[in-house]
DNA sequence: TCCCAGGACCGAT
DNA sequence: ATCGGTCATGGG
């Protein structure tokens, strides 16, 4: 059989633009990495993909080389969502001073669509752990658990997570998150959760049926909700949005319960709360930490 | 080296 | 309802 020369897809940038650094670094998938300066290689569902921004034609397009698997452009326009106007989008976020300090570092950071199964199951991984951590924590799913493809391992089926040894996750890293992992993906199997019946469901009954799911309160949930369904109003708070709210936006007040935090927030930030939220946590990270206050550690006990 | 990381969960107030 | 302790593993 001739080897076929892998396919490059050409699309049009759309208004408001796009940026592979912030969309794939900013913490929303942990299965791509700069491979050279600007050219970026990961999945797009379970189709290898190396994609870079192409400025030398007189319209600046997103060229994706797909390496293995199926990526029509369709497909690629969907995972990238370039259909989003996201200029419109970042229009109805709050004009307030640090948000126009997110908006303008994260210029062209659009929401990726990403399965719900593989939300759901790189998230419950992220529990206390840094994002260079997940991201190895997938690539070890991966190798371990996924259908290998001529271009890498997919992400692992729910079937294969949920009759996988605890001894061989954790020995992929995953550590405490082991069992919940397990646990969920068992869940889904067995019927006692189900991801397309989540899709159907409202924002508030879906969290719900989320948080039924072994090691997924009420921060996982609405990542998964976020980054695997697409619904813009999920407001993750983690440690970070946690600082910025308590110190950039409600620095005087003085109880602010978790709940708080997750609804009056969340309805502060507008219909797009979720992306103004990952604006905010990847203008932080990447150069806004000035602006917190050190972490306060708990004082350790003495021997 | 040693502190800490995109939390969840459990039990004691 | 809120608070503290605990859960593993590896990056900085």
């Amino acid at each position: 059989m001739p080897n076929i020369p892998a396919p490059t897809l050409r699309l049009p940038l759309p208004p408001g633009g796009l940026s592979l650094a912030h969309t794939l670094d900013c913490g929303q998938a942990f299965c791509w990495h700069e491979e050279s300066p600007g050219v970026w290689r990961g999945w797009i569902a379970d189709a290898a993909a190396r994609c870079h921004i192409d400025n030398r034609t007189p319209h600046p397009h997103l060229a994706v080389e797909c390496l293995a698997g199926d990526i029509t452009d369709a497909r690629a326009r969907h995972y990238f969502g370039l259909d989003d106007d996201l200029d419109s989008i970042v229009a109805t976020f709050p004009a307030d001073r640090w948000m126009r300090h997110a908006s303008a570092h994260c210029r062209g950071l659009r929401l990726l669509r990403q399965s719900p199964w593989e939300a759901l199951a790189i998230f419950i991984c992220s529990a206390v752990k840094q994002v260079a951590h997940i991201q190895q924590i997938d690539a070890a799913l991966r190798a371990r658990f996924g259908e290998p493809t001529p271009a890498g391992h997919r992400f692992p089926t729910i079937a294969a997570i949920a009759s996988a040894p605890e001894s061989q996750l954790r020995a992929a890293g995953l550590g405490f998150r082991a069992p919940n992992l397990r646990q969920a993906a068992r869940q889904l199997i067995d019927g006692d959760a189900d991801l397309d019946a989540i899709g159907r469901a409202p924002d508030q009954e879906a969290l719900v049926q989320l948080q039924e799911l072994a090691g997924v309160g009420p921060k996982i949930a609405n990542c998964v909700l976020l980054f695997g369904y697409a619904r813009w109003r999920a407001f993750p708070v983690d440690t970070w949005i946690d600082r910025a709210l308590r110190h950039l936006y409600y620095p005087r007040k003085r109880r602010l319960s978790p709940e708080f935090l997750r609804t009056e927030a969340r309805d502060y930030f507008g219909p797009y709360a979720g992306l103004a939220q990952q604006y905010l946590f990847h203008w932080l990270r990447k150069v806004g930490r000035e602006h917190l206050p050190p972490r306060q550690s708990r004082p350790r006990r003495s021997p």
